[in-house]
RNA sequence: GCAGCUAUGGCGGAACUGGUAGACGCGCUAGACUUAGAAUCUAGUUCCGAGAGGAGUGCAUGUUCGAUUCAUGUUAGCUGCACCA
């Protein structure tokens, strides 16, 4: 038989609730404040499953610690509630969006309630609310006053069977990163922010960021800045010339010819006509390639000469010109010198169409492109230099001449800001007909979605609210009629910048209150999943440090900590997914063990930050281990027990257990601090007295796993108020350690036997003790000792031949 | 291809700055309680071996008195990026 869980649970979530035990007051700083966030949920119509609770877990854990170690602790959640899936399932069942949206939050809230985190409920809000997307839309304006926001016509990546364009973040190997569906490359209107602005900002702080390094590193991948010169080529018979951004301009003596990609804008003025219609064919045949494609024939390099002429600045050399869609438009100058010599791509091209190879480092090309370090040769003024010596001389010589500057480029490209959707923030701009853009007054906001009758997106790329006839036209105060923008932002807007609402949610003046930001301000710890790394999580970054130049907040990043909790794997060790059957619903958890056994099997499981199987039989263990614990506290045999006065044979267990729960909690190994709670409840079923300050500290850390659990074990021991402000448990740092200990003795490095001795014994003794145990004498007989290693209070080593 | 991470019993995992590998839990075995079962409690449980002992942290080599921990190489898996000049 075990403990209630259900009445139990029950009651605590209704005591919570009545009394705001977790509201915070965030006007107060007497107190060291501690601002720990959850990546939000998006409230799907699934419901929550079983991987929510554990980042929920996690961060309920030191929320609970820091509000009983005196902190002031902002703990917040809310909902990310504008996206694709509510906007499908409102055409599917023609409802409003808001509609279904409101429902599913209504169950996520349920569910999350359930669970017992110790969230500040009063500061709960949904991006999809005017309230809210008012403010999202404030900071669109300001962007848009900087020149941070701006329309273009570039080929952009649209999902036909999404009916919308993506970022290019949201594509994964040209497929669109929600329900894999193809997309295509496509010229279309389009809102971009220009996050390249920021570029260098994005790359350097992450330096200062306490993150995970492989999220760390992809960003600074996905960042991509790479040092180089860029080198202006002539063109034969022609004023016209081009740029090429290299990061190898040493090899400058081995171009052997260049290459323009297909969209350069140079290609139609220059291409000849003996050569244009081969060019023409080529640019038709490039166009009609899909992202997948253009990935798929990755290593085919093709290409077509135009007819023309470089010459390259270092020596005079002619070189012919090609275009190749293996040079990409938008990255760098859109045009390569090629070095087929040194360059593996080059190599590919040259040997394809037969072009000179030519060789300028000292090294082996009979079959690949040399690409190490080597001196230089062919080079004139380089010969005998290595790559950066090289590169130095020959970027001189070019600038000196005029013909060449540093330069550094960026992989980043702008973000592609506006989606063909219904469910998103609008757009807060004008468009006059003659293509003028009228930002929107501040006191004009919010602009609200207009209701609809139909969701769908026109397949054209219209966005629906195109259709809003009524909403769409405005009469201007000069009596113009101006047209609204159609395209709404993307899921991401409102995720951008929420962790600066929870401070002041409910702020009509400004976004958030500036001295409260700066106080609150940034977050101490984030919690969330790694799959935004290149996403949410650079994307608010970038409007933090926008806001930041705004004078919005005052610190230069907003989460100083992440943590990425890991996925939670069916019982077969495969993702947990409707298909395969292999899906455990929360709920059904809750109802059948309770949510403390569900958050303290899901924190024992393993790291948090691994990906773990379920498994129905570690979740018995954990139930097992509440039952046993309530055992403690109800059971008459172990009541006998209780004493004010400490018999001294806890010390050591106790004083231990808490430094390590502490410091486990503290770096979130949860895993680990739980463990040490079991070794300290099995030392409480052998003790024969149980020291109750001691089962009061233990019950003030399970209550930061199991709240409802050790809300209800605070009350057995007979106090009437709640556990959750009482003082965290100190400990003695002198009783975390025995008095005697277990040293071991190895020969020749394999262990032989133990001494039991006392601590800080001698290494003479030691070495004494050792050579006196029987199974070190077997070993030694007939042998030399070499020599004796003695490490006070840990081994002794004889090294014996 | 490039970058990052991971590899330990039947299973999930533990092991601090190199010092008794396998904590804790699951599972399994035995015992106690019970008419019986469930639950609970107690003990055992890396492998081979009766024992002495031997082997053992993906694989190989090395550094060291001593390596799960450090170095080099290698294999497998996961994640991300992917023609970025």
């Amino acid at each position: 038989m075990g403990y209630d869980y259900l009445k139990i649970e029950k009651k605590w979530q209704k005591v919570w609730e009545e009394n705001k035990t977790f509201k915070c007051d965030t006007h107060d700083f007497s107190k060291p404040k501690y601002y720990i966030l959850d990546m939000f949920p998006y409230p799907s119509g699934q419901g929550l499953h079983v991987g929510h609770p554990e980042g929920y877990t996690a961060s309920d854990i030191l929320a609970r610690m820091k509000r009983m170690q005196g902190y002031n602790v902002l703990h917040p959640i809310g909902w990310d509630s504008f996206g694709l899936p509510a906007e499908q399932y409102a055409m599917k069942t023609n409802q409003h969006p808001s509609i279904i949206t409101e429902a599913n939050i209504n169950n996520f809230r349920r569910q999350i309630k359930s669970l017992g985190f110790s969230y500040d409920w009063e500061r709960e809000f949904a991006t999809s609310d005017p309230k809210y997307y008012k403010w999202t839309q404030w900071i669109f304006l300001k962007l848009f006053e900087n020149d941070l926001a701006y329309i273009d016509y570039r080929p952009v990546n649209f999902c036909p069977t999404l009916g919308t364009v993506l970022a290019n973040e949201e594509v994964i190997n040209g497929k669109s990163e929600v329900g894999g569906y193809d997309v295509i490359r496509k010229p279309m209107r389009q809102w971009l922010l220009k996050i390249t602005n920021y570029a260098d900002k994005l790359l350097e702080d992450l330096d200062s960021l306490d993150w995970p390094t492989s999220t760390l590193e992809m960003q600074k991948n996905w960042i991509g800045r790479s040092e180089g010169a860029k080198i202006t080529f002539k063109i034969k018979d022609s004023k016209e010339s081009f740029d090429v951004f290299t990061t190898r301009v040493d090899t400058l003596y081995g171009c052997s010819y260049c290459v323009l990609a297909p969209e350069h804008p140079l290609v139609k003025k220059l291409t000849t006509k003996e050569q244009l219609e081969a060019v023409n064919a080529y640019l038709k045949e490039v166009e009609s390639k899909s992202d997948m494609e253009r990935t798929e024939l990755n290593k085919d390099k093709t290409g077509v000469f135009i007819g023309r002429y470089a010459i390259n600045p270092i020596n005079g050399e002619e070189v012919p010109i090609y275009i190749g869609d293996y040079v990409l438009g938008s990255y760098g100058t859109g045009a390569v010198m090629a070095v087929p010599a040194h360059d593996e791509r080059d190599y590919a091209f040259a040997k394809k169409y037969n072009l000179p190879i030519k060789q300028v480092l000292e090294g082996d090309i009979s079959s690949n492109a040399f690409t190490d370090d080597a001196p230089h040769i062919n080079s004139e003024i380089a010969n005998g230099l290595n790559i950066a010596e090289a590169k130095k001389v020959i970027l001189d010589k070019l600038i000196k001449e005029g013909n060449g500057s540093k330069q550094i480029n960026y992989k980043l490209r702008d973000w592609l800001f506006s989606r063909q959707r219904y469910w998103g923030e609008p757009i807060p701009i004008l468009i006059k007909d003659n293509g003028d853009l009228i930002p929107l007054k501040y006191d004009e906001l919010p602009l609200v979605l207009p209701e609809m009758e139909e969701y769908k997106p026109s397949g054209t790329g219209e966005s629906p609210l195109a259709n809003a006839k009524k909403w769409l036209k405005v009469t201007l105060t000069d009596g113009e009629i101006a047209t609204r923008e159609t395209n709404t932002m993307p899921q991401w807007a409102g995720s951008c910048w929420y962790y600066i609402r929870y401070i002041d949610p409910h702020n009509d003046n400004v976004l958030a209150d500036k001295k409260l930001l700066d106080h609150w301000l940034p977050v101490d710890l984030y919690i969330g999943g790694a799959e935004h790394a290149v996403l949410h999580l650079l994307y608010a970054r970038f409007w933090h440090k926008f806001l930041y130049d705004q004078g919005v907040v005052s610190c230069k990043e907003p989460f100083k900590k992440l943590f990425h909790q890991g996925m939670i794997l069916g019982s077969n060790g495969e993702k947990m997914s409707k298909s395969r059957g292999n899906v455990i619903n929360p709920d059904d958890v809750i109802k059948d063990y309770g949510a403390d056994a569900l958050r303290l099997y899901e924190m024992f499981m393993g790291p948090l930050e691994a990906s773990l199987p379920w498994s129905d039989t570690g979740l018995d263990g954990a139930k097992r281990f509440l039952d046993r614990v309530y055992r403690v506290y109800e059971g008459e045999e172990f009541k006998k027990k209780y004493s004010s006065s400490n018999d001294g044979k806890l010390d050591y267990i106790y004083n231990y257990s808490i430094k390590k729960i502490s410091e486990d909690f503290e770096s979130l190994r949860f895993n680990t601090a739980i463990s040490q709670m079991m070794i300290f409840i099995n030392e409480i079923y052998k003790a024969e007295s149980i020291y109750l300050p001691y089962l009061e500290g233990f019950t003030k850390a399970l209550a930061c796993i199991a709240p409802h659990l050790g809300e209800e074990l605070w009350n057995m021991l007979g106090h009437n108020n709640l556990i959750d402000y009482e003082p965290w448990p100190t400990y003695d740092e002198s009783k975390t350690i025995l008095s005697t200990i277990k040293v071991a003795v190895s020969v020749n490095g394999k262990l032989r036997g133990t001494l039991d001795v006392s601590l800080d014994e001698s290494e003479e003794v030691l070495k004494q003790e050792a050579l006196k145990l029987e199974s070190v004498i077997r070993q030694i007989e007939g042998k030399e000792i070499k020599k004796i290693i003695v490490v006070k209070n840990k081994i002794v080593n004889i090294v014996a031949i």
